[in-house]
This record gives structure tokens, C-alpha cells and sequence, in this order.
DNA sequence: CGCGTTCTTATAACGTGATATAAATTTGTC
DNA sequence: GACAAATTTATATCACGTTATAAGAACGCG
């Protein structure tokens, strides 16, 4: 990181990202070609093959190039352990909130990109750290089950936010569903590993995420008894 | 369906999912384009457009063509509804470890393919009756709570499914992974939804899939270590 | 300075999914 | 049997992701 060789393969590197960023903003995931992003980032096409591999490397690149997490996080500390966890996940889901259009098209790009042989690595270590701290304050404080393996109850609440936002991508639910989803698939999740003190706490929160959630299912319901209909 | 050129059609359609089904069996999804289909199948490249609209609809189209569940889960109707629904889960999943190479290759291929228009109809109305007459009687026994709304129960399990097949055809995780991951977020969400009655059938469950859960997660996290270190 | 290395650049090419076009063929109906 | 409608067929074309090639520039080192 010291040649300046290094330095400018750097800069580089962050001005496709940013190329890619802004041309997904412009014309969406249609518009987002490797000869556009090129031309966009002021490079030959042969370079982002060369710094990041493919085209789904770029995307992703671009996908973890977003920041800002943990500052906003800090206002919750002073609630409990598991309402913590679920003011994490609905700030995640805040970002998707915000910018739909964007990261939907994103999403749908990193799909539809061919899978490479590179370890996907949206799995990040760093984060993996951030979460798995939230679950054992839960454990420590007695409202998780004292043999929960944090590391498998993680991996199982992320399995639900990448589910709802893979649903929400293929187009199935709408932006407004995926904060109950996200909510309910937590809440559930966390009082099938609470114990008595912390199931209680849940009970609530799955009652009004479920109701929220149950709109939607109906709205799907009523769409697919008319598609039967027609067929 | 009673026309001569219906008929013929039907039977085109039907050659062209049987081709697609075997080159993938053949060749695996790399050898699956249209030309090398069309050709299998005897027919010119125009007319799996023309039959199905796209690449992706044509691989749905395989993926839907797989039948034979109701029968395979005669047996279980003893069994408590919990119980039973864990079961069937792990019937689902011996779909996938019967052919992986087959699975996992129609998976890659149908992610691979651009996302059209069509409804993915990955759902299914028959399926989804049959998975929520299950979790109804569960809450008839008394073993989840009477307040549960089951079509949103059901969303959510077949979240965790789908994500870690999804996960299993990016390769992160092995093939003998799957039955314990999902049989541990079938456990973890009927837990979250269960009475204490049915809380402490779960729970059992919960330990013997988290221990099975884990040896992976152990092994995920040498691998990440290890890279941290080399790079 | 000159040399070797590394990387970008420009360009061409390959195979792909998808679409457009006109000809050929099949089907239903008179 | 002949005509009209519909659709497959053959073929050409397009934009795409990706790779290969050769030429040139920037750098570290002697």
C-alpha cells in the first residue's frame, strides 16, 4: 500500500466502484455494462477483469463499499440485548428503505451475474463479530438459552434477511412488507432460542409483526386466487 | 388441449424439458445453451422463445416437472404434527441429496439466467395447502400457539429452506450440511411459535441439529481464519 | 541511465441469450 | 383438395460478459 504504483491500482479500483454506483443510479441494472462502466470509470475494459475479476466482483465490491452502520447504532444501547438486535436488523433494513430503486437494481445485477468461482464473501467477518457480540450480551443477560451456539443462530438469522430481500428483488413482496418480514423471521428466531424471560419479551413483538405481515399474505393470497381463476 | 397442434405442441415442450433435463445430467450447467437444447430436442433455437419466453422459464419449467411427494410421506401420518413437519422438511431436502449434481446445476443455471418478467411461481398453491394443513393441526394439538397465523409461519420456513439451498448452490456450504441447517431453523422458528407444550419437543430437536450445525460453522471459521492470515 | 517487471490499454475475438425476418410446414375449415 | 391462419424453421443479427493478444507506460533496482 506504499507504491505509488499500489496507490493509483487503488485509486482506480475506487473509481470503478464509484462509476458503478453512480451508473446504476442513472439508468439502473439495464444500463450497467461492463463497456458502459468503463467508459464511465475512464478505463480500458480489460481493467476491472483485472482488479476485481468479474463483473460480479465489481458488484459486490460496490455492495460493501456502503458505510455508516455503527454510528447510528450507538443510540441503542441502553435497551436490552434482544430488543437491540432487532433495532439492528430494522436499521438494515433502513438502508434498503432509503434507496430502493438502487439497491434493487444492484441486487438484481449481482444475480443475474454469472457465478464465478471466487468465495462470494458476503459474508464478512467484521460484521459476523458485530452481530454474534449482540447475541452473547442476550446469553449473558439471560434471555437467550445459555447452550445457544451463536455462531448457528446468526447464520440462521441472516438466512431470513437475505431470503426477504431475494423475495422483495424477484419482485414478489413490496418495500413496505420487508421490515414485518425481516421483524417476524427475527422475533421468531430469537424466542425459539430464548428462554422463559426472554420468550415473553418476543410473544409481543411477534404478535404485531405477524398482523403486519398477515396484510401482505392476504394481498398475495387475492392475487394468486385471481391468477387461478384466469388460468 | 384437443387440437392436433396443441398436442404436438405439448409434446414439443415436453422434449424440450426432457432435453434440458438431460444435458444438464449430461454436461451439468455449463453445457446447457440453447443451441446445444434446441438441438438435443430436436427442434430449431427459436422454439423453446417461442414455447417457454426465456431461458430461465425453461429450467423452471424442469425444476416443476419433479413429482412424487405426497406418496413418500404416507408413513409419517403417526407421528406428532411437529414431528411430522420436521420430517417432511427432511424429505424435501433428500430431493437434493438423491441427485446434487443435477439440483445444483438446474440452480445455478436458473439463477444464472437474467431475471425476465414472468412471476417465478416458485411458489405453488397445492404445495403451500398441504405444508399449512400440517402447521393447522399442529395448532389444533395445542403444540403452537392458538394465535398463530400459519400462512405467515410457512412464508418464513420456507425462507430458511430457500436460503440454504441458495446457499449450498453458491458453495459455501457442503451437501451434508443442508439437513441439519434446515432441520435446525425448522426447530428454531416451531419453537418461536410453539405453547410450552410444544416448546419442549422442540427443543431437543434444537440441541441435536445446533450440535450437527455447528461441526460446519467450526469449519467455516477455519477456513476464514486461515484466509485472514494469508491475505 | 537502462533493464526487467508489472500493469493498463486498445482491439479483436469467442460464445452466449435473445430477437427479427422471411420461408417452409403444419393444421383447421370450407 | 384448396385455402387461410398459425408457428416452426433457418438464418442473420445484436449486445453482452469474458478472454486473448500485442503494444505501450510506469515503476523499482542496479
Amino acid at each position: 500500500m506504499e507504491n505509488r504504483r499500489d496507490t493509483a491500482k487503488a485509486e482506480r479500483r475506487s473509481r470503478i466502484i464509484k462509476a458503478a454506483r453512480d451508473l446504476i443510479r442513472e439508468t439502473g441494472d439495464a444500463g450497467l455494462s461492463m463497456r458502459a462502466l468503463a467508459a464511465k470509470a475512464g478505463v480500458s475494459l480489460a481493467t476491472p477483469y483485472n482488479l476485481f475479476g468479474s463483473k460480479r466482483a465489481v458488484l459486490v465490491a460496490v455492495l460493501e463499499d456502503i458505510k455508516g452502520f455503527g454510528t447510528r447504532f450507538a443510540r441503542f444501547n441502553a435497551l436490552d440485548p434482544l430488543e437491540r438486535i432487532l433495532r439492528a436488523a430494522r436499521l438494515a433494513v433502513s438502508y434498503y428503505e432509503d434507496d430502493p430503486t438502487f439497491y434493487r437494481a444492484l441486487w438484481t445485477s449481482i444475480l443475474a451475474a454469472s457465478a464465478s468461482e471466487e468465495r462470494s464473501a458476503i459474508f464478512n467477518q467484521k460484521r459476523d463479530r458485530f452481530w454474534i457480540k449482540l447475541l452473547d450480551d442476550a446469553v449473558a443477560d439471560g434471555l437467550l438459552l445459555p447452550e445457544t451456539d451463536t455462531a448457528v443462530l446468526l447464520r440462521n438469522l441472516d438466512y431470513t434477511f437475505r431470503s426477504v430481500m431475494l423475495h422483495w428483488v424477484i419482485a414478489e413482496i413490496e418495500i413496505e412488507d420487508i421490515q414485518p418480514a425481516v421483524g417476524y423471521g427475527y422475533a421468531l428466531a430469537l424466542r425459539g432460542a430464548a428462554t422463559q424471560k426472554g420468550q415473553q419479551l418476543m410473544l409481543k413483538r411477534l404478535k404485531t409483526f405477524q398482523t403486519r405481515s398477515s396484510a401482505h399474505s392476504a394481498r398475495r393470497v387475492e392475487l394468486a386466487a385471481a391468477e387461478e381463476t384466469t388460468a
